[in-house]
DNA sequence: GTCTATATAGGGATAGAC
DNA sequence: GTCTATCCCTATATAGAC
């Protein structure tokens, strides 16, 4: 087989998915034209072009794919596993780390809200659903009943994606912190 | 003085207004090209231009001016009147109406995560903070602790922003609905 | 693989007839 | 006020040298 091993030096292809994540976690799908992907990569267009030969849309998909992946691993799989407890804390704790505490926010957000959620609907659609349903689940075997687990999924999700809204509308991103620190809160059982 | 009264026409300007309005929200700011805009006006680009010189910049503008009145009318002003719990009702049912029980994002929302934000900063930190100030300051006579009202209200506003995300990336806008019916349960003082 | 053209379409914006 | 025609620029994408 041809696939590099896991370990080795990644691809080149995505070596570059962060800083393309960047540019369009910045400026959204519409606005991340391939001048600013090219200064914030490096990369000629001709090197663009040879790394995604489907050009921004699988520019696009490849970034969804590589933030699926890292949810995938550092909150999905933990929610999954375990008494629930331990799997919400890992994910409180990843959420900040990722958000960087409010100081970036949700690509997948992004472009959910704009023109681009029809062209990559399967992506965003899926990202946020099966987050809802791991954290249901964790929330129930962590002794919520159904009805509240399904509800306080729902409002951690909700809080998170508005909370990084507002802390960008206001420059702010102590409002996520805050915001991250209530939810937790609500998770504990009374 | 030459400035029409209020209850006469709109000028054709404002008349404008509410279809560039839903291109700006369907399509953020960028992706909102001047042929969409002819399309959903019907109007030509010298017909625009003549009525807006400014161009895109200043259609934008105007479009977050007139968000901002309707909110202040229908949402800011009465959350500052009464008692507090007549207000944050208005706001609640305005609300719902506003945004078409989720299916329609908020446009100062899609600004605030894209690179609009920083050349509309002013309106989009006006509108949220307004919103904050005047809801905190409504739950607080409606009888909650000034902590209690402080963290409610950021709640509050992050949950209608994170439901309105969550509702069109599903394309399901009953989440929107449901969010907006446990927030207003947790108003309620126990 | 990466670069420098270059092709082609669409972007925002303006001029001037009507 | 509204249109058509047109300007110039930037967009995405491709070709081909190295």
């Amino acid at each position: 087989m041809s696939r590099r091993k896991s370990n080795a030096e990644p691809s080149p292809r995505a070596a570059v998915l962060p800083q393309l994540g960047e540019v369009f976690r910045a400026h959204g799908y519409e606005g991340a034209s391939l001048s600013l992907i090219t200064a914030a990569t490096g990369l000629g267009k001709g090197s663009l072009y040879h790394l995604f030969p489907g050009g921004k849309p699988q520019m696009a998909k490849q970034v969804l794919a590589e933030i699926d992946g890292w949810f995938e691993r550092e909150v999905f799989v933990p929610l999954r596993e375990g008494d629930g407890k331990a799997g919400i804390a890992q994910m409180f704790e990843a959420t900040d780390a990722y958000f960087r505490s409010g100081r970036r926010v949700c690509l997948v957000g992004v472009f959910a809200l704009g023109a681009a959620r029809d062209e990559f609907a399967e992506a965003v659609h899926g990202y946020f659903e099966r987050w809802r349903a791991a954290l249901a689940a964790a929330l129930r075997r962590a002794g919520h009943a159904r009805g509240e687990a399904a509800e306080l999924s729902e409002d951690i999700l909700a809080g998170i994606q508005g909370a990084l809204v507002l802390a960008r509308a206001a420059d702010d991103h102590a409002i996520f912190s805050r915001a991250l620190k209530r939810l937790a809160k609500r998770v504990a059982l009374k």
